[in-house]
DNA sequence: CTCTCGATGCGCT
DNA sequence: GCGCATCGAGAGA
């Protein structure tokens, strides 16, 4: 968890599938009052600039994209993080990927836990260790991110960041649809489970 | 294992 | 007022 291996901006500078792919085997970094956390990322989503009616950043009412408060980092820079609240209960965290102007992302669904299970383990107040950070919510309760990281710099390499492996050993990467969404496009991604 | 359903807040129009 | 980029509990197989 060296600082010296966060990702630059450069990284999320590049299309939401390329950079969905390349964030699987990355470590996801949180530092928080009550301890770190960190993780691989093992599950992601691609939400595309261009015609995805699914991306918050598409208004289905005008069929075209549209800035409002909420998906407002989109928008912006990549490398931030876009964290908005799901069904009143649950947050999920996207990191921006292309220019400013360019409302596209990548959710991030599963984190394989690497360091301070304990940690998440009281966060999430569960015992299944296996569900500790599967799904975009669990995830982000299990890593203590919240709304108050909405538009946060990842590239800062303080309190949420992302780390390039160790070793960039080739993955098997597993694509299918998107959960949740009813298209028939291929934007999840995710390591193959063995 | 699979399926169903309720909780719950707010973004958007 | 409607509809979610979800989760977990409970029922049934």
């Amino acid at each position: 968890m060296a600082r010296l291996d966060v990702l630059p901006r450069a990284f999320y500078d590049r299309n939401p599938v390329t950079v969905a792919q390349a964030l699987l085997g990355t470590q996801l970094v949180r530092e928080h009052d009550d301890g770190i956390v960190t993780g691989i990322i093992v599950e992601t989503e691609a939400y595309l600039a261009a015609h995805d009616p699914a991306s918050h950043a598409y208004s289905k009412r005008r069929h075209c994209y549209r800035q409002t408060p909420r998906c407002a980092p989109m928008f912006g820079p990549p490398g931030h993080a876009y964290v908005y609240r799901s069904y009143g209960l649950h947050s999920c965290v996207n990191i921006v990927t292309e220019a400013e102007g360019t409302p596209s992302a990548v959710l991030l669904r599963a984190v394989r836990p690497e360091v301070g299970l304990d940690v998440m383990q009281r966060r999430r107040g569960t015992g299944r260790r296996a569900a500790l950070a599967t799904g975009p919510g669990n995830l982000c309760q299990a890593f203590a991110i919240d709304l108050t990281l909405n538009g946060w710099d990842v590239t800062r390499g303080q309190h949420l960041w992302v780390a390039a492996p160790a070793a960039s050993a080739s993955l098997q990467i597993v694509r299918s649809r998107r959960i949740g969404v009813a298209d028939d496009l291929e934007l999840r991604f995710a390591v193959a489970s063995r």
